[in-house]
RNA sequence: CGCGGGGUGGAGCAGCCCGGUAGCUCGUCAGGCUCAUAACCUGAAGGUCGUAGGUUCAAAUCCUACCCCCGCAU
Protein backbone atom coordinates (compact mmCIF):
# COMPACT_ATOMS: atom_id res chain seq x y z
CA UNK A 1 0.00 0.00 0.00
CA UNK A 2 0.80 3.72 -0.64
CA UNK A 3 1.43 5.10 2.73
CA UNK A 4 2.29 8.03 5.06
CA UNK A 5 4.27 7.11 8.11
CA UNK A 6 4.43 9.34 11.33
CA UNK A 7 6.38 8.93 14.10
CA UNK A 8 9.50 10.35 16.51
CA UNK A 9 11.14 8.13 18.60
CA UNK A 10 12.89 4.63 18.86
CA UNK A 11 9.29 2.97 19.24
CA UNK A 12 8.31 3.84 16.37
CA UNK A 13 11.51 3.10 14.05
CA UNK A 14 10.58 -0.61 14.25
CA UNK A 15 7.61 -0.11 12.91
CA UNK A 16 9.38 1.68 9.77
CA UNK A 17 11.42 -1.39 9.44
CA UNK A 18 8.41 -3.36 9.12
CA UNK A 19 6.26 -1.94 6.73
CA UNK A 20 9.00 -1.70 4.35
CA UNK A 21 9.96 -4.87 4.81
CA UNK A 22 6.65 -6.15 4.22
CA UNK A 23 6.65 -4.17 0.54
CA UNK A 24 4.46 -1.03 1.28
CA UNK A 25 5.31 2.16 0.16
CA UNK A 26 6.23 4.62 2.17
CA UNK A 27 5.80 8.03 0.30
CA UNK A 28 6.45 10.24 3.15
CA UNK A 29 7.42 10.49 6.91
CA UNK A 30 6.29 12.99 9.22
CA UNK A 31 8.15 13.50 12.03
CA UNK A 32 9.47 16.28 15.18
CA UNK A 33 11.49 18.93 13.87
CA UNK A 34 14.92 18.49 14.92
CA UNK A 35 15.49 19.97 18.85
CA UNK A 36 18.38 21.46 20.86
CA UNK A 37 19.43 18.06 22.56
CA UNK A 38 22.38 16.26 24.26
CA UNK A 39 25.49 17.76 26.04
CA UNK A 40 26.02 20.44 23.54
CA UNK A 41 22.32 21.42 22.88
CA UNK A 42 22.79 20.93 18.88
CA UNK A 43 19.84 20.41 17.09
CA UNK A 44 19.20 17.18 16.50
CA UNK A 45 16.85 15.04 14.59
CA UNK A 46 14.48 12.20 15.82
CA UNK A 47 15.37 8.64 15.65
CA UNK A 48 12.49 8.22 12.69
CA UNK A 49 13.94 11.25 11.00
CA UNK A 50 17.01 9.47 10.78
CA UNK A 51 15.99 5.81 9.98
CA UNK A 52 13.78 8.23 7.08
CA UNK A 53 17.51 9.70 6.11
CA UNK A 54 18.82 5.98 5.76
CA UNK A 55 16.09 4.99 3.70
CA UNK A 56 15.85 7.79 1.43
CA UNK A 57 12.33 8.84 2.07
CA UNK A 58 11.25 12.21 1.80
CA UNK A 59 11.06 14.04 5.94
CA UNK A 60 8.65 16.57 6.33
CA UNK A 61 9.07 17.95 10.30
CA UNK A 62 6.07 20.88 10.54
CA UNK A 63 5.90 22.41 13.66
CA UNK A 64 2.35 21.90 14.05
CA UNK A 65 -0.44 20.09 11.86
CA UNK A 66 -3.61 22.76 13.26
CA UNK A 67 -4.47 25.59 11.24
CA UNK A 68 -2.12 24.87 8.61
CA UNK A 69 -3.66 24.94 5.15
CA UNK A 70 -0.34 25.08 3.62
CA UNK A 71 0.32 21.16 5.28
CA UNK A 72 -2.74 19.76 4.93
CA UNK A 73 -2.65 20.18 0.62
CA UNK A 74 0.70 19.01 0.95
CA UNK A 75 -0.55 15.83 3.34
CA UNK A 76 -3.50 15.35 0.87
CA UNK A 77 -1.01 15.26 -2.48
CA UNK A 78 0.40 12.19 -1.23
CA UNK A 79 -2.58 10.27 -2.08
CA UNK A 80 -1.87 8.10 0.41
CA UNK A 81 -4.12 4.39 1.11
CA UNK A 82 -3.26 5.03 4.97
CA UNK A 83 -1.47 7.06 7.60
CA UNK A 84 0.22 5.27 10.30
CA UNK A 85 1.31 6.65 13.27
CA UNK A 86 3.43 6.07 16.46
CA UNK A 87 4.21 8.30 18.86
CA UNK A 88 4.71 10.94 16.42
CA UNK A 89 3.80 13.91 19.00
CA UNK A 90 1.63 16.03 17.08
CA UNK A 91 -2.45 16.29 17.53
CA UNK A 92 -3.42 15.44 13.83
CA UNK A 93 -6.95 17.86 13.11
CA UNK A 94 -9.33 16.29 11.54
CA UNK A 95 -8.85 17.20 7.91
CA UNK A 96 -5.45 15.22 8.28
CA UNK A 97 -7.29 12.45 9.60
CA UNK A 98 -9.81 11.78 6.93
CA UNK A 99 -7.46 12.59 4.24
CA UNK A 100 -6.31 9.14 3.35
CA UNK A 101 -8.52 6.66 1.60
CA UNK A 102 -8.48 4.04 4.70
CA UNK A 103 -7.70 6.68 7.11
CA UNK A 104 -5.17 7.16 10.55
CA UNK A 105 -4.05 4.08 12.40
CA UNK A 106 -1.96 4.89 15.61
CA UNK A 107 0.17 1.96 16.96
CA UNK A 108 -0.11 2.86 21.02
CA UNK A 109 1.82 1.23 23.72
CA UNK A 110 -0.67 -0.11 25.38
CA UNK A 111 -4.19 -2.07 25.94
CA UNK A 112 -6.39 0.44 25.45
CA UNK A 113 -8.76 1.32 26.79
CA UNK A 114 -5.70 0.94 29.51
CA UNK A 115 -3.44 3.66 29.40
CA UNK A 116 -4.18 6.57 26.77
CA UNK A 117 -1.94 8.81 26.88
CA UNK A 118 2.16 9.54 26.70
CA UNK A 119 3.53 7.68 28.97
CA UNK A 120 1.30 3.88 28.66
CA UNK A 121 4.77 2.19 29.17
CA UNK A 122 5.95 3.54 32.50
CA UNK A 123 2.25 4.10 33.88
CA UNK A 124 1.69 0.12 33.13
CA UNK A 125 4.73 -0.77 35.28
CA UNK A 126 4.19 1.60 37.96
CA UNK A 127 0.73 0.57 38.24
CA UNK A 128 1.95 -2.96 38.60
CA UNK A 129 -0.32 -3.87 35.78
CA UNK A 130 0.58 -8.10 34.76
CA UNK A 131 0.55 -7.23 31.53
CA UNK A 132 1.21 -4.04 28.82
CA UNK A 133 0.63 -4.56 25.22
CA UNK A 134 0.20 -2.71 21.80
CA UNK A 135 -2.63 -1.75 20.05
CA UNK A 136 -3.67 -0.80 16.29
CA UNK A 137 -6.46 1.48 16.54
CA UNK A 138 -8.57 4.08 14.14
CA UNK A 139 -7.52 6.99 14.52
CA UNK A 140 -10.63 9.63 15.48
CA UNK A 141 -10.71 12.79 17.27
CA UNK A 142 -9.94 11.95 20.76
CA UNK A 143 -6.72 11.15 22.16
CA UNK A 144 -6.26 7.70 22.00
CA UNK A 145 -9.90 6.77 22.07
CA UNK A 146 -10.45 5.34 18.56
CA UNK A 147 -11.78 1.69 17.84
CA UNK A 148 -9.20 -0.70 18.56
CA UNK A 149 -8.70 -3.09 15.44
CA UNK A 150 -6.11 -5.28 16.52
CA UNK A 151 -4.05 -6.15 19.61
CA UNK A 152 -1.32 -8.01 21.58
CA UNK A 153 -0.70 -8.34 25.10
CA UNK A 154 3.09 -8.78 26.92
CA UNK A 155 3.50 -9.78 29.81
CA UNK A 156 5.21 -7.63 32.06
CA UNK A 157 7.77 -9.31 34.22
CA UNK A 158 8.98 -8.11 37.88
CA UNK A 159 12.01 -6.86 36.32
CA UNK A 160 11.14 -5.52 33.42
CA UNK A 161 11.77 -1.50 32.91
CA UNK A 162 10.44 0.98 30.39
CA UNK A 163 13.30 0.37 28.99
CA UNK A 164 13.11 -3.12 28.42
CA UNK A 165 9.12 -3.21 27.87
CA UNK A 166 9.44 -0.48 25.31
CA UNK A 167 11.96 -2.63 23.20
CA UNK A 168 9.46 -5.47 23.44
CA UNK A 169 6.42 -3.38 22.69
CA UNK A 170 8.16 -1.60 19.85
CA UNK A 171 9.15 -5.24 17.87
CA UNK A 172 5.46 -6.15 18.75
CA UNK A 173 4.12 -3.08 16.94
CA UNK A 174 6.15 -3.43 13.81
CA UNK A 175 4.59 -6.65 13.66
CA UNK A 176 0.63 -5.58 14.04
CA UNK A 177 0.89 -2.87 11.89
CA UNK A 178 1.64 -4.98 9.21
CA UNK A 179 -0.87 -7.82 9.98
CA UNK A 180 -3.45 -4.78 10.47
CA UNK A 181 -2.83 -3.53 6.96
CA UNK A 182 -2.83 -7.24 5.78
CA UNK A 183 -5.47 -8.61 7.40
CA UNK A 184 -8.00 -5.45 7.80
CA UNK A 185 -10.24 -6.82 11.27
CA UNK A 186 -12.92 -5.68 12.36
CA UNK A 187 -12.68 -2.26 14.26
CA UNK A 188 -13.76 -2.35 18.39
CA UNK A 189 -14.72 0.83 19.67
CA UNK A 190 -13.16 1.26 23.19
CA UNK A 191 -15.53 1.10 26.56
CA UNK A 192 -14.86 4.01 27.62
CA UNK A 193 -15.86 3.10 31.07
CA UNK A 194 -12.21 1.13 31.75
CA UNK A 195 -10.08 3.78 30.06
CA UNK A 196 -7.57 5.48 32.48
CA UNK A 197 -5.06 8.04 31.25
CA UNK A 198 -1.14 7.94 31.37
CA UNK A 199 0.03 11.60 31.87
CA UNK A 200 3.17 12.94 29.88
CA UNK A 201 6.10 12.69 32.52
CA UNK A 202 7.97 15.70 33.60
CA UNK A 203 11.67 15.36 35.28
CA UNK A 204 10.37 16.04 38.64
CA UNK A 205 7.95 13.26 38.61
CA UNK A 206 11.06 11.21 39.10
CA UNK A 207 11.32 12.55 43.01
CA UNK A 208 10.80 9.52 45.13
CA UNK A 209 8.02 10.12 47.39
CA UNK A 210 9.44 7.29 50.66
CA UNK A 211 6.31 8.16 52.51
CA UNK A 212 4.91 5.66 49.87
CA UNK A 213 4.90 1.87 50.24
CA UNK A 214 8.05 -0.11 49.35
CA UNK A 215 6.71 -1.70 46.71
CA UNK A 216 5.24 1.44 44.85
CA UNK A 217 8.27 3.02 44.74
CA UNK A 218 10.04 -0.22 43.83
CA UNK A 219 7.95 -0.26 41.04
CA UNK A 220 8.76 3.06 39.74
CA UNK A 221 11.99 3.00 39.88
CA UNK A 222 11.67 0.35 37.37
CA UNK A 223 9.02 2.15 35.41
CA UNK A 224 11.16 5.68 35.41
CA UNK A 225 14.03 3.80 33.65
CA UNK A 226 15.40 5.29 31.23
CA UNK A 227 13.43 8.37 31.54
CA UNK A 228 12.81 10.13 33.69
CA UNK A 229 14.81 8.36 36.39
CA UNK A 230 14.12 8.19 40.16
CA UNK A 231 15.59 10.17 42.64
CA UNK A 232 15.96 11.41 46.20
CA UNK A 233 18.15 14.38 48.14
CA UNK A 234 20.70 14.04 50.50
CA UNK A 235 22.34 17.21 51.94
CA UNK A 236 20.73 19.53 48.97
CA UNK A 237 21.97 17.19 45.96
CA UNK A 238 20.14 15.05 44.10
CA UNK A 239 21.27 11.18 43.94
CA UNK A 240 19.90 8.90 41.13
CA UNK A 241 18.28 5.83 42.58
CA UNK A 242 19.00 3.01 39.76
CA UNK A 243 17.50 -0.45 41.42
CA UNK A 244 16.66 -0.61 44.79
CA UNK A 245 15.14 -4.40 46.39
CA UNK A 246 12.25 -4.97 48.77
CA UNK A 247 13.45 -5.99 52.01
CA UNK A 248 11.12 -8.67 53.14
CA UNK A 249 8.59 -8.30 56.16
CA UNK A 250 10.32 -9.91 58.94
CA UNK A 251 13.43 -7.87 58.37
CA UNK A 252 11.55 -4.86 57.81
CA UNK A 253 9.73 -5.27 60.64
CA UNK A 254 12.66 -5.19 62.68
CA UNK A 255 14.48 -2.76 61.07
CA UNK A 256 11.20 -0.39 61.40
CA UNK A 257 10.28 -1.02 65.04
CA UNK A 258 11.72 2.54 65.91
CA UNK A 259 8.93 3.98 63.76
CA UNK A 260 11.51 6.45 61.78
CA UNK A 261 10.93 8.82 59.06
CA UNK A 262 10.40 7.67 55.32
CA UNK A 263 13.54 8.22 53.78
CA UNK A 264 15.79 7.36 56.87
CA UNK A 265 18.76 5.05 56.64
CA UNK A 266 18.26 2.15 59.15
CA UNK A 267 21.68 0.16 58.78
CA UNK A 268 24.97 0.32 56.93
CA UNK A 269 23.35 -1.24 53.78
CA UNK A 270 21.85 1.64 52.56
CA UNK A 271 18.41 0.08 53.64
CA UNK A 272 15.60 3.27 53.43
CA UNK A 273 12.41 3.07 55.70
CA UNK A 274 9.25 4.23 53.31
CA UNK A 275 5.77 4.73 54.14
CA UNK A 276 5.12 0.66 54.73
CA UNK A 277 8.00 -1.76 54.43
CA UNK A 278 11.43 -0.78 53.56
CA UNK A 279 13.72 -1.35 50.70
CA UNK A 280 17.47 -1.41 50.09
CA UNK A 281 19.34 0.93 47.32
CA UNK A 282 21.19 -1.43 45.06
CA UNK A 283 22.38 0.61 42.66
CA UNK A 284 23.11 4.57 42.93
CA UNK A 285 24.45 7.46 41.45
CA UNK A 286 26.21 10.87 43.19
CA UNK A 287 26.21 14.22 41.31
CA UNK A 288 28.74 14.12 38.45
CA UNK A 289 29.31 10.15 38.67
CA UNK A 290 28.62 6.97 36.92
CA UNK A 291 25.74 4.75 38.71
CA UNK A 292 27.56 2.46 41.02
CA UNK A 293 27.07 -0.42 42.84
CA UNK A 294 25.79 -0.22 46.60
CA UNK A 295 28.98 -1.60 47.88
CA UNK A 296 31.05 0.44 45.59
CA UNK A 297 28.86 3.62 46.79
CA UNK A 298 29.54 3.03 50.45
CA UNK A 299 33.28 2.58 50.33
CA UNK A 300 33.38 6.25 48.74
CA UNK A 301 30.96 7.42 51.11
CA UNK A 302 30.22 7.98 54.65
CA UNK A 303 27.08 8.10 55.46
CA UNK A 304 25.62 8.28 59.11
CA UNK A 305 23.05 5.83 60.04
CA UNK A 306 19.48 7.98 60.31
CA UNK A 307 20.46 10.58 57.89
CA UNK A 308 17.42 10.68 55.63
CA UNK A 309 16.70 11.20 52.04
CA UNK A 310 14.44 13.68 51.40
C1' C B 1 30.34 28.98 21.35
C1' G B 2 23.78 26.79 26.31
C1' C B 3 24.97 25.66 31.90
C1' G B 4 27.33 22.72 35.57
C1' G B 5 30.05 18.24 37.74
C1' G B 6 33.88 14.50 37.04
C1' G B 7 38.46 11.67 35.00
C1' U B 8 44.23 9.81 40.99
C1' G B 9 47.13 1.62 41.58
C1' G B 10 41.45 -3.63 40.22
C1' A B 11 36.70 -0.70 42.85
C1' G B 12 35.03 3.81 45.45
C1' C B 13 37.15 8.24 47.28
C1' A B 14 40.84 12.17 49.68
C1' G B 15 44.68 15.39 48.18
C1' C B 16 44.18 20.35 44.02
C1' C B 17 42.07 26.80 46.43
C1' C B 18 47.53 27.76 50.08
C1' G B 19 52.93 23.82 44.04
C1' G B 20 57.70 20.19 46.96
C1' U B 21 58.61 13.09 44.25
C1' A B 22 50.81 9.90 46.41
C1' G B 23 47.02 8.75 50.91
C1' C B 24 42.31 6.31 52.79
C1' U B 25 38.55 2.32 52.67
C1' C B 26 38.01 -2.23 50.00
C1' G B 27 39.86 -5.89 46.71
C1' U B 28 44.17 -9.07 45.10
C1' C B 29 48.59 -12.16 46.49
C1' A B 30 51.75 -14.43 50.46
C1' G B 31 52.29 -15.74 55.53
C1' G B 32 50.15 -16.03 60.59
C1' C B 33 46.14 -16.80 64.24
C1' U B 34 41.65 -19.86 64.47
C1' C B 35 37.55 -25.93 64.72
C1' A B 36 36.29 -22.35 61.09
C1' U B 37 35.16 -17.70 58.52
C1' A B 38 33.14 -12.54 54.48
C1' A B 39 36.56 -11.98 61.28
C1' C B 40 41.58 -10.61 63.15
C1' C B 41 47.26 -9.87 62.68
C1' U B 42 51.72 -9.22 59.49
C1' G B 43 53.81 -8.38 54.88
C1' A B 44 53.73 -7.72 49.38
C1' A B 45 52.46 -6.52 44.47
C1' G B 46 50.04 -2.81 41.77
C1' G B 47 49.68 4.28 39.85
C1' U B 48 53.68 7.92 33.32
C1' C B 49 47.62 11.25 39.07
C1' G B 50 42.62 11.26 31.11
C1' U B 51 46.06 13.15 26.75
C1' A B 52 49.45 16.93 24.71
C1' G B 53 51.90 21.26 25.60
C1' G B 54 53.27 25.62 28.90
C1' U B 55 54.97 28.23 33.61
C1' U B 56 58.54 26.73 37.54
C1' C B 57 64.49 24.72 40.73
C1' A B 58 60.04 21.58 41.44
C1' A B 59 53.11 20.20 39.09
C1' A B 60 48.12 15.37 40.76
C1' U B 61 48.26 20.51 42.48
C1' C B 62 48.89 26.77 38.37
C1' C B 63 47.92 28.03 32.70
C1' U B 64 46.31 26.44 27.53
C1' A B 65 44.21 22.95 24.06
C1' C B 66 42.03 18.38 23.23
C1' C B 67 39.64 13.43 24.50
C1' C B 68 36.17 10.63 27.47
C1' C B 69 32.28 10.22 31.28
C1' C B 70 27.90 12.31 34.25
C1' G B 71 23.73 15.78 35.21
C1' C B 72 20.18 19.91 33.51
C1' A B 73 16.81 20.16 28.49
C1' U B 74 12.51 15.47 25.56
Amino acid sequence: MRLIFMGSPDFAVPALHALIKAGHDIVAVYTQPPRPAGRGKSLRRQPVHEAADALNIPVRTPERLRHNEEELAIFQSFNADAAIVAAYGLLLPEAILNAPRLGCLNIHASLLPRWRGASPIQSAIRAGDEKSGVCIMQMDKGLDTGAVILSEATPITPTDTAGSLHDKLAESGGRLIVRALAEHPTPLPQDDAQSCYAPRLERKDGHIDWTRPAHEIERQIRAFIPWPGSYALLDEQSYRIGAVTLVDDAEATALTAASPMPGTILDNALTIACGQGCLRIEQIQKPGRAMMARDAFLRGTTLSKGTRFV
